[in-house]
DNA sequence: AACGTCCTCAACCGCTATAAC
DNA sequence: GGTTATAGCGGTTGAGGACGT
């Protein structure tokens, strides 16, 4: 005898969540808490698979989510940990805690890593002068990273905002999600009903709204991968923050291999050593850390990502929307 | 207006590791 | 220790909207 099963196999309901579905367990969360899924559909009357309920809660209700476009430097770290971890949504999204792992896929799938391709055929007898100028035996790994990164072309559509709701770049939290399904379920039935719909609380996640960034935010062609025939504002064109992203990462991971290259052959320069200490300090405390700790929580992050986080921090990418954009 | 194609993304599927019985 | 459910993950699907002809 093992547990008993989570719930009846029968007559469960699949496919889209309705409003009122995502009222009821959204309540009952707020009630219990996330967790015991288990006894969510028995509890609620749901006619939800146990694991749909969770799903649900952890992909769209759950709080803290960010739903709508992602900005420049999102793109960029999605890109840099892509990179460095391959398909672990769930582990690049633990860098990205306002994102799911399910939106980073999907942004993956569909818009990044069709560009990438898409680039690196256009750009497949060209060669980037930063790459070029890596010679080392460790700067060969950073090398093809790099050309992969930069000849990643990135968010030309998803960079260029419009004025328009249904792109906007305004992120809503769970309660702003459970405020716009309210609206939505309270509009369809105010159709129904005398409901004076004037007197609707507008959450800011309804209304439309100017990005942040907005019309101000243009892309320039990634320099030297411009594919011949494409123009300006087209596909295929990667914003300067992102560019200068990339950038940064090519000099702190050359850094990386440099240290690592002169470490072997015992050929230490002094300007290296808080890079040195910073590296050490990122292999011991991966030493030391149980592996148990990066079960549920992010593994300990290296400089460079702890780089990826420090940028947003420092705002780079807000200051870069001043910079002039060329093409 | 009608139709076909493309695109997006929420939801599902299937698998593995772990926990509960 | 074996069996079964749960949690978590990555891959895939398909409904619906956008777009082009």
């Amino acid at each position: 005898m093992g547990r008993p099963p989570c719930c009846e196999k029968v007559d469960i309901k699949k496919g889209p969540w309705t409003p009122e579905e995502d009222i009821i367990l959204v309540t009952y969360i707020q009630d219990h808490g996330p967790g015991n899924w288990r006894s969510v559909p028995t509890n609620t009357g749901l006619l939800r698979c146990s694991k749909s309920c969770r799903l649900r809660w952890t992909n769209y209700l759950r709080p803290g989510i960010k739903r709508g476009n992602f900005t420049p430097h999102e793109e960029g770290m999605i890109i840099h940990l892509q990179a460095l971890l391959g398909n672990k949504w769930a582990a690049i999204a633990s860098y990205l805690p306002q994102r799911t792992d399910n939106d980073i896929k999907n942004y993956w799938n569909t818009h990044l890593k069709k560009k990438i391709k898409k680039l690196q055929t256009a750009s497949s007898d060209d060669h980037d002068p930063h790459v070029l100028a890596l010679s080392d035996h460790s700067a060969q790994y950073q090398k093809k990273k790099i050309f992969d990164m930069a000849t990643s072309p990135l968010a030309s559509t998803d960079l260029t905002f419009h004025d328009n709701s249904s792109n906007s770049n305004f992120y809503a939290s769970s309660t702003e999600n459970i405020s716009r399904l309210l609206q939505g379920w309270m509009r369809s039935t105010s159709t129904k009903t005398t409901m004076d719909t004037k007197n609707v609380d507008v959450s800011p996640s309804g209304g439309s709204h100017g990005n942040i960034i907005g019309d101000s935010l243009a892309t320039i062609p990634l320099r030297g991968y411009c594919p011949k025939g494409e123009k300006p504002g087209g596909e295929d064109l990667i914003s300067e923050e992102v560019f200068e992203s990339i950038l940064s990462f090519d000099n702190l991971n050359t850094k990386i291999g440099n240290w690592d290259h002169k470490n072997s052959s015992s050929d230490k320069g002094s300007d290296d050593e808080n890079i040195k200490d910073e590296y050490d300090d990122v292999k011991n405390d991966r030493k030391t850390r149980p592996a148990d700790d990066h079960k549920n929580s992010p593994p300990p992050l290296s400089f460079l990502e702890n780089w990826l986080l420090d940028e947003a921090s420092t705002g780079q990418v807000g200051d870069m929307m001043e910079l002039p954009f060329i093409c």
